[in-house]
DNA sequence: ATGACTTAGTAAAACGTTTTACTTCCCCTT
DNA sequence: AAGGGGAAGTAAAACGTTTTACTAAGTCAT
């Protein structure tokens, strides 16, 4: 291993330049207005030859500032916090900050003890999706009175409490817009597959829904409401339970959990969209490849990405809490959605 | 926001205790062998009542280790990578290590850019993917030549040069007993969707495939050989042009591949099975939910990912080179491949 | 009584920056 | 000639640790 040698210090480039190390400091942060020119100059080309950086450690040591976002979310290898990252990670590098990232497991012990250790690394915000368990308690009183505590900028996302500072999908109207369309595709029995519902994600498109039904004089039945977790295991027995209950459409809160109903739909002998209408929410990447691409909601991942770190940041460099703007998700027209035979007659007398 | 008022530092609890700095310092770090149990005691009482936490970044400046791992990958939402840091997260965590992310997006230029910026925040090790173009010149030898200089200690993983360290799945192995089971249903005729050829992983698994067909004395034809990434985009590309070549089978290097593969056999009037079978590698989670349920190799993410961080973290303590175990991938039977009729005629009457 | 250990501790340097509070010199105005 | 004010810098403190090299006091064997 080489190492290269000693490690070239600020002093070094003081000494090669013929000045001070405040005069380089001065110089290399552009704080040298008071200084000629030449002498900046001068101490730039030191600076360069010797092939200079700046140790991070200790500048944080006494700008009491790193330049890091700490991240957790609750599963990377759930699609729509993978390609979140994706995006937050450049939006914050071309800002000057680096990402540390922390994947809870789903599990509000591990929210705690990451933003913890976080803290102890002295990040200087921090950017939140927690497990479904930390908004329950006794674990939501102990994640807000930690953050209290800490006294570090942070901004969820996706996850939220209300009368806590957040960034996500709009996801009431969204679901209204999801629910409204298969409504007018004739499905009036609409099977619904939540996620935790001490997510307000969840319960906000619930309520998108009821408002759907509510828009037509009707009402969702609580028996077509199957809560589970955002995963596809809870699709495929969201299905069967749904199946069961007589509706021809089922309406997941997730893409994953669409595959389920697909898997589950399979299983019961039952096709998609000729027998069971689906409707997604997220259009992950996998969607459009199924053999009956799935219509769901297209969140905008990338603008939620980058609002979120925007907003994070106003926060950490000016203490500003700007009002984050709200995002709908479209309509993603696949096949997994069917009229039905009423409605399609009723499509061709009016013609 | 509230702060918390001023920061503890070792000092207010050498007050507390009545001892000196040094001691505090010896004690919390379990080095004080020579104090009696009685001071050590009090020490450690006055920390916790005071709730007194090391600043890391002070530790660090003097002890020049920062206990953070930097980690590279190409791309967050291909679901093998996003599954590797799942896993190499915790298990680093579990040794005190944190991880700070950072996604190329397939850019050589990138990857130069994060190691050099890892570099500057003094990570203690390096865990690497690089981008398919990273293996091409000028950027291979830039990015050697880096690593060289910069003296932390370094990992491939999945991606990686002969010379170098690495972790990876038995490539080669793996794909000969993919190539043999489809040669075994009777298949002569499989076309070949690889990965970046620049990438030793497609490499090896090309290779592979060339001696499953050596061992029945056949020759893998070049044009059953479509080049393409690790991308559905290519799947779909590839099968477009290897089904007018005349194949009857189809090895996709990655299952995101295989998924465009579905795609474009559909488009292409194909059913997946019946007219062509396929064959994937990785085992994504959503290869068992596919309407025909894919065949492929099952890459033990979990375990490349652990020895992935026993081998680096041994080389960071104590400077020793492990040799990496090797991993074999498993073949997981899904209906994406069919026997060949003349196959089948042959079991039959073999009964 | 001496020297050699051991025990219980500490003072001060070091890590590499940024920042604060100066100093020195020169020019300009009155 | 005195004083003000900018220009061009710098010395030293500070950030919060760890580590090195010591001290002072007591114990024990000779």
């Amino acid at each position: 291993m080489s190492g290269g040698g000693k490690k070239v210090t600020i002093r070094d480039v003081a000494r090669r330049a013929g000045v001070s190390p405040t005069s380089v400091s001065l110089v290399l942060s552009g704080k040298a207005a008071s200084l000629p020119e030449a002498t900046r100059e001068r101490v730039r080309r030191a600076a360069q030859e010797l092939d200079y950086r700046a140790d991070l450690l200790a500048r944080s040591l006494v700008t009491r500032r790193t330049n890091i976002i700490g991240i957790v979310v609750p599963d990377l290898t759930n699609p729509f916090f993978a390609e979140a990252v994706r995006h937050i990670q450049p939006a914050l590098a071309e800002r000057g900050y680096d990402v540390i990232l922390c994947n809870s497991e789903e599990r509000a012990e591990n929210d705690l003890r990451y933003i913890r250790l976080l803290a102890g690394r002295s990040v200087d915000g921090l950017l939140l999706a927690p497990s479904a368990e930390a908004f329950t308690e006794p674990y939501s009183r102990t994640l807000r009175k930690l953050l209290g505590e800490l006294g570090i900028p942070y901004l969820f996302f996706d996850r939220y409490f209300e009368d806590e500072p957040w960034v996500a999908v709009d996801n009431e109207g969204s679901s209204l817009l999801a629910a409204r369309y298969l409504m007018e595709q004739g499905h009036e029995k609409i099977g619904v597959i939540t996620g935790p519902l001490s997510l307000n994600s969840s319960r906000n498109r619930l309520a998108g829904v009821r408002r759907a039904y509510a828009e037509r004089g009707l009402c969702l039945r609580s028996e077509w409401v199957y809560e589970g977790k955002y995963d596809i295991a809870t699709g495929s027995a969201g299905c069967a339970e749904l199946l069961g209950r007589g509706v021809s459409a089922v309406f997941a809160f997730s893409d994953m959990q669409a595959y389920g109903v697909y898997a589950g739909a399979r299983r019961a002998g039952r096709r998609i969209s000729a027998d069971l209408s689906v409707m997604g929410f997220d259009d992950s990447v996998f969607s459009s490849v199924l053999e009956v691409p799935l219509t769901t909601m297209r969140q905008p991942v990338r603008q939620i990405a980058e609002e979120a770190c925007r907003v994070l940041l106003a926060r950490v460099e000016s203490g500003e809490t700007l009002r984050p703007q709200n995002f709908a998700a479209q309509l993603v027209l696949g096949k997994s959605v069917a009229a039905l035979p009423h409605e399609r007659e009723r499509e061709k007398s009016s013609q």
